[in-house]
DNA sequence: ACCGAGCTTTACGTTAACGTCAACTTCATA
DNA sequence: TATGAAGTTGACGTTAACGTAAAGCTCGGT
């Protein structure tokens, strides 16, 4: 039913080079836990899964999240939907990342205020020069 | 003329109080360059201007900035506004980082939606257990 | 005169996220 | 067959942003 042709594959290499990240990086998350790629003998096979998640992963680290963060929110897609309690553990931690998101826009909207201030500054000086 | 009565000082611990970070945290954004409190013998005094200063180095952190970030931001302020070629090269550095935060945006709300559809699946697994 | 609270400098320790070899295998191609 | 490109596993080095401990001033209160 639900067959995926999903058995587009990918090599270390092809990801470094697509994401503009070192293989090193991509092996160094894969010891923290956050991907775990098929093998074929030795060598490392990436499927859309891994490649979704290693897109996540730079999404994390683009907010300042730290790897093991990243690797919490992935948890949160595994974990045990019949325990009560855990659904609770996971609602608070819902919240409270997205408050933390929240401060972050109208961080950036701060910063986007004033940078907008300096540019239209630099422009006027600029222009009376002329 | 612009006399401001702005003579309210701070000492080190006032300032990691009232931010809830630790003085070695402030001495050392002092030791990157990003502070210059007054002194009054040995010890440091901080005026308003370091204050928002401080307020400001937070908030870059929040925002994933390095220190050394926060403090060419910090420059941009100090800079010859005569030089042609020094206004230019602030305008590409401010369209750079207009353009980190913009992405940044678009990531936030990725996320936000994404969070917002798993505490939804969370809440209606928890109605279906009454 | 002594004490404790708060400030200082100096300096070494720590963690996260990789960078950078080194030494090895496997595989396709000249 | 050899050689070069791409993969692998250690293992040690590095940077940023502090933590932490040591040793010492200084000042108001008892």
């Amino acid at each position: 039913m639900s067959q995926q042709l999903t058995s587009i594959k990918y090599s270390i290499s092809d990801l470094s080079k697509e994401f503009d990240i070192t293989t090193r990086s991509i092996r160094f998350y894969e010891d923290q836990g956050l991907l775990s790629p098929a093998r074929k003998g030795q060598t490392r096979i990436y499927n859309q899964r891994d490649k979704v998640r290693l897109k996540l992963i730079l999404r994390g680290k683009r907010l300042g999240f730290s790897l093991a963060e990243t690797g919490r929110l992935f948890e949160l897609y595994d974990v045990d939907k019949t325990s009560t309690t855990q659904l609770n553990s996971i609602m608070t931690l819902i919240t409270d990342k997205k408050n933390d998101l929240k401060q972050q826009l109208e961080d950036i909207n701060a910063v986007l205020i004033e940078l907008n201030d300096l540019e239209d500054n630099c422009k006027g000086i600029l222009n009376s020069l002329d």
